[in-house]
DNA sequence: CTTTTCGATCACCTTTAATGTTCAATCGGA
DNA sequence: TCCGATTGAACATTAAAGGTGATCGAAAAG
């Protein structure tokens, strides 16, 4: 469902993007742009409106994604691989053995998931998507929160999933985000989320942020905490010293990888 | 990952038998006996050892299942599949859109579920497995309990998943079970999930159990709830009416199909 | 130190899944 | 109510994925 190859996602995205800019587009457009049949941008259409992405009507599809909201999770798995797996191999790094994990939803997240599938650790993820990357780790304690799992997205949220985090105290809390700026915290685009990734920090010891360098230049709509409540930034190389000395300057540890 | 042709499963099934009957085989005894090669068997039994079934040591591999214990997920959901189907039919029969329902893990509860997919409900099912089979599915509320994935089952159990349930109130309870009869009342094998199919109960209006004929001859280990607090059974249509009366005369409405 | 087992890698093959065409059914608009 | 475009199911085709077995260097057991 989710292990689509590279033509099927970036046909997929050329949809998502033609329907975010135009607002709506038939079918037969499509299938022009993409030069696939009419049958496939229906099949395509169907997967993403699966996903909350588009709303079907009859002859086309309109977008359901506000302007400046980010595009579904398949496509953003794709997108940046080598970087997130650098700042996963580095993350990775700072965790040690027997620790109690919380571990965000986010693409890098997954990433960073899959990095740590053979370590023995218990991990609580906070995405459907990063649980059903660690079911069958065999030496791996693995908790799942209660919550709604977002469509597309997977990520779990919620009173269940705010209550799970609050009956459990974690060593680490391995956060994803959407912005993160010295004067602006850590922000998330979605509010349901941003509640559980309070709850996840509030629950744990160590805060680690993962945030590929174009990430440290935005900010999302809903605040999540403080620059000053993480304890350390894991980034890739390309992030400009402009915005991390201000992090640093706030006490957290900046790694650029 | 679950997918397998019939040749796989066939093949994962002598494995499985060849190992709990003689508590450890040697991988050149069981390329042997099915035909395969010593790589294919180290491969399969790689797959078990992660879904809890064997253990791995040098040379061959030892049974983890303790005699009695019901064979491993992937190979369960494979038997008696259009039985399955069948009793799920009628199981979506007896639900109404619009309810919320919680939905029990085992692999008659997965047929339950896509025979659902499609229905305007809420339903939090209680098993990673048939959670994955609804992930998708626009119009249903899906809500995911908290817990600790049992490996290869993905049952959730656990004081998460108890607490999950105690904060919701559902219409209707579907829970599969290992065996059922008027006099032993509905039981399970793993005490974990003995505890949750009770809290599940406990949170429902109204309870229907799944079984195909063969649970209602057998009694396993945990008990979860009398027969009398269920209101309706669902199973074959080779039950025997020597089980089926007494559950009859217990209030419980039974269905064969 | 020797022998056996393991796991990585590669080539081969089966199986699966995606795609496009056709056609009957369905829906929306006039 | 009727007409026309759209849809989704069914099927053939093709491309991709995954399973399988052989080989070989490395690692572990004795």
């Amino acid at each position: 469902m989710f292990n689509r190859n590279m033509a099927d996602t970036e046909r997929l995205r050329r949809i998502t993007e033609a329907v975010r800019e135009a607002g709506r587009v038939s079918v037969a457009e499509l299938a022009g742009l993409t030069g696939a049949s009419e049958m496939t941008i229906r099949r395509d259409l169907e997967v993403l409106a699966a996903q909350g992405v588009v709303e079907r009507y009859r002859g086309g599809a309109r977008s359901l994604l506000l302007r400046g909201e980010e595009p579904p999770f398949v496509l953003r798995a794709q997108e940046g691989l080598e970087v997130k797996r650098r700042i996963a191999a580095e993350v990775a790094e700072l965790i040690t053995d027997g620790e109690a994990v919380v571990l965000d939803g986010g693409t890098t997240c997954l990433e960073v998931a899959l990095a740590l599938e053979h370590r023995r650790l218990t991990v609580m993820p906070l995405s459907l998507h990063v649980v059903n990357a660690l079911t069958g780790a065999p030496q791996m304690t693995l908790l799942v929160p209660g919550g709604r799992p977002r469509p597309g997205e997977l990520a779990l949220t919620g009173p269940l999933t705010e209550a799970s985090l609050a009956a459990l105290r974690f060593d680490t809390a391995i956060i994803g985000c959407c912005g993160l700026t010295a004067t602006g915290g850590l922000t998330a685009h979605d509010l349901g989320e941003a509640a559980v990734k309070r709850a996840a920090i509030a629950s744990s010891r160590r805060v680690i942020a993962v945030a590929e360098a174009a990430k440290l230049s935005r900010t999302a709509l809903a605040f999540v905490a403080p620059a000053s409540a993480l304890h350390a930034v894991v980034t890739d190389d390309t992030a400009d010293d402009d915005e991390t000395d201000p992090l640093v300057a706030a006490g957290v540890v900046v790694r650029k990888v």
